[in-house]
DNA sequence: ATGCGTGCAAACGATTTGCAACTTG
DNA sequence: CAAGTTGCAAATCGTTTGCACGCAT
């Protein structure tokens, strides 16, 4: 894989950010640094990084995905009332997991998804 | 919400497999019973049956989403090789899940994908 | 030089919607 | 009769792809 700076500048805006954007919202943000940066080079790069394991892609409560520079173990919350999503540090033992798989299966990775309303929503 | 023999059996349908059929599969396999159900006419009773909670609707690891009858608290295993989407027991500790919420949230419910290869695929 | 990455516009596929006709209560 | 539901076709929207050109190695 050859080096691009816009594949560079996608990896950077999602290192710095914990909203969860979806690529709509990094082609508009990256589009004041980089004028001429089109919404298809921000899904084939999101692509090669989920590909790669640097990035996450997430599906969300509607129909857009959303992606996640954060790899260490950590889980998400959807508010299904804004649609915001938030990091959720519960990690699931393991062994348990391991035990409920349907036979013979091997499991590479998990998700999960809690739903419900964030603070600001239940004001 | 009026009765509708679609409907009915759009939720039969879905009560008798473990499929955990794509919009597109329900259609096909009821069109034999109802020679003119249209696609639109599924969609919009899986979203009626999601709303009041008869059905759950799943993400699956393409792009088509999938629809499941089976409301009892359970899981997902989706094969990454054929797509297929298998029942996981694994019931999370409801306080543990409670604790890791990010301040002021409540949830809902959550759903736990598990991503990995079946039996079959092993081979 | 060769191939990978880009921007653009067009294509795609899943899902939704407007509408006129038909059921249901 | 009023409101809910249907089938159909068209519209929508997120995402992908083909192509000609430019940049990385």
């Amino acid at each position: 894989m050859n080096y691009s700076v816009q594949r560079e500048l996608i990896l950077d805006y999602l290192k710095n950010t914990k909203e969860h954007p979806t690529a709509e919202r990094i082609y508009s943000d990256l589009k004041e640094k980089l004028p001429n940066l089109s919404l298809a080079t921000v899904y084939r790069n999101c692509n090669k990084l989920c590909e790669t394991g640097q990035v996450i892609r997430l599906k969300s409560e509607g129909k857009t995905d959303r992606f996640d520079a954060d790899i260490s173990d950590h889980q998400h919350f959807i508010c299904t009332s804004c649609g915001k999503v938030l990091d959720l540090f519960y990690i699931l033992p393991d062994e348990y997991v391991e035990k409920s798989l349907p036979k013979g299966c091997k499991k590479s990775l998990y998700q999960l998804y809690v739903y419900g309303v964030c603070d600001s929503c239940n004001k």
